[in-house]
DNA sequence: CTTGCAGCTACAGCGACTGTAGATGTTACG
DNA sequence: CGTAACATCTACAGTCGCTGTAGCTGCAAG
């Protein structure tokens, strides 16, 4: 029985909300998680409202939000009053970002697919793949990767089920 | 009439290969493309092989595959007696890779269009968004971000049809 | 009282660039 | 020939979202 109930290290907090040490601390410094008291023994100290809240943004990011966004989507969850109109938009646009790089993502493998079928399994001089890689007027579709359309949408730390 | 033909500058060849400057010779620090002759007063020269070479990698880029395995098709490229299957093992490996980025995608814009369609535009406080951010369990699958799903394939420079 | 883990700060590194500063080179015009 | 405008040079910082390391200090157990 503790001081306070709930009070927990970096520690424990990193296996309740499965976000790693570092990345609290990280969290931290973004300023996405507010600094908690410390112990005498300068440590950092969490209730639940910090889990919770690391939790948050854990899952926000497995969404693929961005730091950001996410920060947004904190803040907002904190004014229960307001209209969430504000985190249905971020939600969409969101949900549209996705959906942009999955178009992407698929021109791509249809490219793929296209150059790995038309090889003949011979030699280098007479593959398709090359062929393909040297002359994009050989391809079927534009397939451009116009400005971070198929960058990191989210990149998470471990699956939810811990590691 | 220059010394030699098709020697052009770095400004030219970024012109003629989609490549940005700076990005070319990040990718002569790289290895990728060998250090081209200097002019007298120390600028690089590029011949139409360098000009080639880099148009490979810009597609090679565009269609999502990493460095490394540019590097390594590069090199394949340049033996044309050798069989290409170390092209197309990398070229399938590389479909994959994006075909497992798009289903990792495509769960994600489920669950954000779930969360979304059951929102009812009220309050913060009844938002279903904000709710499920808050809590995985009322996710209807798992999504999890497992180890860089969903990073980058591709990020391009700028359209093969240029800026 | 020591051992060993947990936590602390601070910083380097990933991938694949992009952008900047400050110094030269080159070219066009007058 | 001078000079202005632009291109290129090197070198390095910044992007994003972490991850990992080094070198400390703190803390509980044996
Ligand atoms: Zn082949
Ligand atoms: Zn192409
Ligand atoms: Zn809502
Ligand atoms: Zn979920």
């Amino acid at each position: 029985m503790s001081i306070t109930i709930g009070e927990v290290t970096i520690g424990e907090a990193a296996r309740l909300s499965g976000v790693k040490v570092n990345t609290i601390r990280f969290y931290e410094d973004r300023g996405l998680l507010p600094a908690p008291p410390r112990s005498d023994g300068n440590q950092r100290l969490y209730g639940d409202d910090h889990v919770a809240r690391l939790r948050f943004i854990r899952h926000a990011r497995d969404l693929g939000f961005p730091l950001p966004e996410v920060a947004e989507l904190l803040d907002l969850a904190h004014r229960p009053e307001a209209p969430c109109d504000a985190a249905d938009a971020i939600a969409r646009r969101q949900l549209a970002e996705v959906q942009r790089r999955i178009s992407q993502l698929q021109s791509l493998a249809g490219e793929l697919e296209r150059m790995i079928g038309f090889c003949a399994h011979d030699r280098v001089a007479t593959c398709r793949i090359l062929e393909t890689l040297a002359d994009h007027a050989l391809c079927a579709t534009d397939h451009h990767a116009g400005r971070d359309a198929t960058s990191d949408v989210a990149i998470g730390t471990a699956s939810h089920a811990g590691p």
